[in-house]
RNA sequence: GGGCCUAUAGUUCAGUGGUAGAAUUUCUCUCUCCAAAAGAGAAGACCGAGGUUCGAAUCCUCGUGGGCCCG
């Protein structure tokens, strides 16, 4: 009996991650689960740089268009639903492909992160909101003082889960890991920043003149999204948002929005980095996709 | 040709004689259910030359760059 196996197709934003993953599918009999909290909500296609059907190429993807964007999603239901897919494909003998850019979400698959069985309370949030932080970092303290002493206690989100996790279970649980059984490879795409720079700039404009705007206009009119929901949603929507609302001119709007995408990708770079069994390879280079592919083959043998 | 205003961080601006401040940009970092989110940290400047003064970004003179007015 074969080991179960995960590939994983990971990097910063326009790196081609999905045409990489796309072409593994091909090759070696997969399937794609997409690692994107973005591209989970159905209707925000070109923003996100969702892949298309055509780029699929006939390759079944998953995670993709699974809620609405008026609900918030979260990383808890992200799991449920990469875990069901993985097993669903390697029960039917297939090769699962993990292929995204959200950092958290595929390490909550590759390392199994154990989410404690709380569901966001959007009452008590709502009700936390209007603390400041110190006080939700007093709150924080009288329930749980490990946690608050581990905590970034400047971090308003970070205390608000917190104490919501404490209220609901007494203590927060220590962090819990329980890893996938099988064999994972984890392919890390990287450019130079200069590189990316260009990439971001050449993408953005090519999301732009395949209709983002109108993407976005239409996904306001029709009440889909508020502006206040399209801000939330971050980088693309969150500009457009503020452009179709004419607080920014259009100038001003792709020159903000290429700085915030940026921005995101050195976040990301700085996510990715403290995992050191990432397989880096540098996709500028000619012989890229040939290293990949040995790696492949070698990890499916 | 004459007069007036102005020059501080990559950028926009504070600072009126006593250790140069902010916003933004840039860089680095954090992450147990909003992660394209949220949060932390670092770097970086007084146009040049003289003068006054114990001490000048600050006052004076000249130069240079920019802006404006009159002829």
């Amino acid at each position: 009996m074969t080991k179960q196996k995960l590939i994983v197709v990971l990097g910063q934003t326009a790196t081609g991650k999905s045409d990489l993953a796309v072409r593994l599918a091909k090759k070696y009999n997969g399937e794609v689960i997409s690692a994107d909290s973005r591209q989970v909500y159905k209707g925000l296609d070109i923003g996100t740089g969702k892949i298309t059907k055509s780029e699929m190429k006939g390759i079944p993807h998953h995670v993709l268009d699974v809620v609405s964007p008026k609900k918030q999603f979260s990383i808890a239901e992200y799991k449920k639903l990469a875990e069901e897919a993985i097993a669903n494909i390697i029960s039917r003998g297939k090769i699962p492909i993990l292929c995204g850019g959200t950092g958290f979400y595929i390490q909550a698959i590759v390392d199994g992160i154990v989410l404690p069985k709380v569901a966001p309370n959007m009452k008590l949030r709502k009700h936390l909101n209007n603390k400041t932080t110190k006080q939700l970092y007093a709150i924080l303290k009288k329930l749980d003082l490990r946690r608050a002493r581990e905590i970034d206690k400047n971090n308003p989100r970070r205390l608000i889960r917190a104490i919501e996790i404490a209220t609901s279970l007494g203590k927060i649980p220590h962090l819990a890991v329980s890893p996938p059984s099988g064999d994972i490879l984890q392919i890390g795409l990287k450019l130079t920043d200069a590189e990316l720079k260009k990439k971001i700039t050449i993408r953005l404009f090519a999301r732009i003149s395949r209709g983002m705007i109108n993407e976005a206009r239409n996904l306001l009119h029709r009440h889909i999204i508020s502006f206040v929901r399209m801000r939330e949603l971050g980088l693309e929507y969150k500009y457009l948002a503020k452009y179709l609302k004419g607080e920014l001119g259009k100038k001003e709007m792709i020159e903000q929005l290429e700085t915030a995408i940026w921005h995101y990708a050195k976040r990301q770079k700085t996510w990715f980095k403290r995992d050191k069994r990432i397989r880096w390879f540098d996709v500028s280079k000619k012989d890229a996709r040939q290293k990949i592919e040995k790696e492949v083959i070698k990890f499916l043998k």
